[in-house]
DNA sequence: CTGAAAGCGCTTACAG
DNA sequence: CTGAAAGCGCTTACAG
C-alpha cells in the first residue's frame, strides 16, 4: 500500500487517520487516498487496536435476550448509537446470575478482547451488585442501580409513567379508577403499583377494592378484572399488556363494551398486542431503545474522558415512559352498568 | 508475567495455548499457571489475533431486529452456539437494502475487525444477491438462497409447516378446512398457502371458497374469518398468529366457541399471543433458534476447513417448522351452525 | 524441555 | 512536509 503510494507507512497513516498537527502536502494526500481506493485498502483494525490500546469496541452484556418481550429494542438502541459513533457493538447473551463471582466470566471475554467498556443490562431488578471485574473499564448498568455506587445506571420512571396513567384518566372524568396488580415481587410491581397509589391520592381518590393482585398474564388480568368489575370502576388501568389482553376478555364476556362501558389501559407497549386488540389498547411504553442509546452515549463520554463515573453514578438516570394514546379509552358513560 | 514465573514468553504461550508437539516440564507449567492465576493474567486477545490472523470472532448481519418478533432467537441461537466454541459473536442490525453496494459497508466494518467468518441474517426473502465483500470470508445465510449458488443458506421449511397443519386437521376429522391467506406478496405468503394447498389436495378435499387473502395482522385475520363463515369451515388456518387473534374476535362475534364450534390454528408461535388467547392457540412455530445456531456450527466448520462450501451451497438446508400444540383445535363437532 | 528472535500491521514520538 | 525506528503483546519456526 505504501509502496503502491510511493510514500511511507507513516505517511499513510497520518493521512487515513487525518492524524491532527500532521500537515500532508495535498497532492501526496491524493496520492495516498487513490492508491488506498485502488487496492481497496483497508487498515487492520486489530492491529490497531494493539497499538493504541482502544479496540472501539464495547461489549453488551445481556440476560434474557429472548425471553424478555424488549430487550431487542435495547439492543437496537445501543447498536445505532454505537454505528453513529463508530464503535462496533459485541454482545453476549449470558445467564446472568446475579452473581459477581459466576457473572464475571462472560465479561472477561470482553476485556480479554480489549473491549474499550461494558454495558451490562438487567431487567427486573433494582439493585445489583456488579461482577467485580466490571470496573477494570468504563461500565454503564441498564435496568438496576448499582449496589456500590460507583457504575452509573439507567432506569425507567415506571412509578411516573404509572401516576401519569392515572392523571390522564381523572383528566377524562374516570373516578372509579381500578389497578390489576401483579402478585410477582419485582421492582416493576412496586414502582406501577405506587404510581397507580400516587396518582389516586393526588387526586383525592378512594382505592378501596379497587387493587387486585393476580399473575402477570392475560390468564391473571382476566381474573382479576372479573373480581374489580363487581365494584364498578370505570376503568381498569392493567398491570402490564398481557393483562389487559385478559381484561378485554373479562369485560367481553360481562356484555362490557370498551371503551364506551370500560376504560383499559395496560403498560410495555409490548408489540403485537396494543395494535392486535379490537380496539387497539392505550398503554405506557418502557423507553428500552433510549436506555440501550444513553447507555452507549454515556460509556462513550466515559471513555474519552469527557465524562465522569463518579458524578454520573451518585443518581440514576431516569428515563420517562410516555402513554401512548389508542382506542380503549374514553370518558366513562353516564349509565352505569 | 514471564518474570514472575521465571519463564520466557514463549514457554508462557505454550503452556497456557497448550501448544501441540510442544513439551513442557510439569512443574514448569504448573508454575507458569499459578503465577497467571495469581497475576489475573488474560492473554491479549488483539496481539493473539494480529499474530495468527484469526480473531475468533464472527460477523452477525441482521436486518429489523426489532421489527422481525424472531429475530431475537437467531441472535439467542447464533450466540449460544458461539459462546459453546469459544467465540465471540459481534452483531450489527443494519438496515438491509438487499443491495449488493450498499450492505457491503456494515460487513466491511467486520471485515475490519479481521472477522473469521459473517452470517448474514434477512427475513422475508428467499433469493438474495448477496454484497460482494461478504466472499472474502467464510459466510452463511440466513433466511435466504444466494443467487448466485455459492454461499451455504438455512431456510424454514414453511410450506411442509402448512402442509402438516392440514394433515393434523384432517386426521381430527375436519373437511371444510379455511385458510386466511396473507395478501402480503412475500414468500411466506406463497409457502404457507401452497401447504395449505398441498395438504388439501393430498387429502382430496375442495378449497372452493376457503381462501381469503387479508392484511397480515389482526384486523386481516377479523375480516378475513368473517368472510370464510360465510362457507361453513369447522376450521380456520391462519397466515400468523396476528390473524388468529382476528380470527378468535370474529367467531366470538359469530356466536362460535373455539375449538368446540370451529377450530384456529395460527403460524409464527409470536409470543404472547398463543398463550395469551382463550383458548390458547395452537400453531407452527419457526425453527429461528436453529437456523441461528445452525449457522454459525456451519460457519464454525467453513472456518476450520471442516466442511467445504461449494457442497453446502447446492442446496440450502431446510429445517422443519413444528406444530405446537395448545387448547384451539378439536374434533369438529358434529351439529352444525 | 526451554528461550532468543522475528514478525503480525499498525501508530507515534522524534528527527530532519 | 515526510520517513526511520521503536514498540503494542502475542505466536511460531528454529536452535540448542
Amino acid at each position: 500500500m505504501a509502496a503502491r503510494a510511493g510514500v511511507s507507512q507513516t505517511t499513510v497513516s497520518h493521512v487515513l487517520n487525518s492524524t491532527p498537527h500532521t500537515r500532508v502536502k495535498e497532492d501526496t494526500a491524493a496520492r495516498v487516498r487513490a492508491a488506498a481506493e485502488e487496492l481497496g485498502y483497508r487498515p487492520n483494525r486489530l492491529a490497531r487496536g494493539l497499538r493504541t490500546h482502544a479496540s472501539d469496541m464495547i461489549g453488551l452484556l445481556t440476560e434474557e435476550i429472548a425471553t424478555t418481550p424488549h430487550a431487542g429494542r435495547i439492543i437496537l438502541g445501543a447498536q445505532q448509537e454505537a454505528s453513529r459513533r463508530n464503535l462496533t457493538l459485541a454482545i453476549i447473551n449470558s445467564e446472568l446470575h446475579l452473581d459477581p463471582e459466576v457473572d464475571a466470566a462472560p465479561i472477561q471475554a470482553f476485556l480479554d478482547r480489549q473491549a474499550d467498556g461494558i454495558i451490562y443490562a438487567t431487567v427486573y431488578h433494582d439493585e445489583i451488585i456488579a461482577p467485580e471485574n466490571i470496573s477494570t473499564r468504563p461500565a454503564v448498568l441498564i435496568g438496576a442501580r448499582d449496589a456500590a455506587g460507583v457504575i452509573p445506571s439507567v432506569l425507567p420512571d415506571e412509578r411516573a409513567g404509572s401516576a401519569s396513567v392515572v392523571e390522564m384518566l381523572v383528566r377524562m372524568g374516570h373516578r372509579r379508577i381500578a389497578f390489576a396488580a401483579s402478585a410477582e415481587d419485582v421492582p416493576a410491581t412496586r414502582g406501577r403499583l405506587q404510581g397507580y397509589l400516587d396518582g389516586m391520592q393526588a387526586a383525592g381518590l378512594s382505592t378501596e377494592n379497587l387493587v387486585v393482585p393476580a399473575a402477570a398474564d392475560a390468564r391473571g388480568g382476566y381474573a382479576a378484572t372479573l373480581d374489580l368489575l363487581d365494584h364498578a370502576p370505570t376503568a381498569v388501568f392493567c398491570y402490564n399488556d398481557r393483562m389487559a389482553m385478559g381484561a378485554y376478555r373479562a369485560a367481553g364476556q360481562r356484555g362490557l363494551t370498551i371503551p364506551t362501558d370500560l376504560s383499559v389501559v395496560g403498560f410495555d407497549d409490548q408489540a403485537p398486542i396494543p395494535d392486535s386488540l379490537f380496539p387497539t389498547l392505550t398503554t405506557v411504553v418502557l423507553p428500552h431503545y433510549e436506555m440501550g442509546a444513553w447507555a452507549v452515549a454515556t460509556l462513550s463520554a466515559l471513555i474519552d474522558g469527557r465524562a465522569e463515573a463518579g458524578l454520573l453514578a451518585g443518581h440514576p438516570t431516569v428515563l420517562s415512559c410516555p402513554i401512548i394514546e389508542r382506542d380503549s379509552v374514553a370518558s366513562p358513560s353516564t349509565r352505569s352498568h
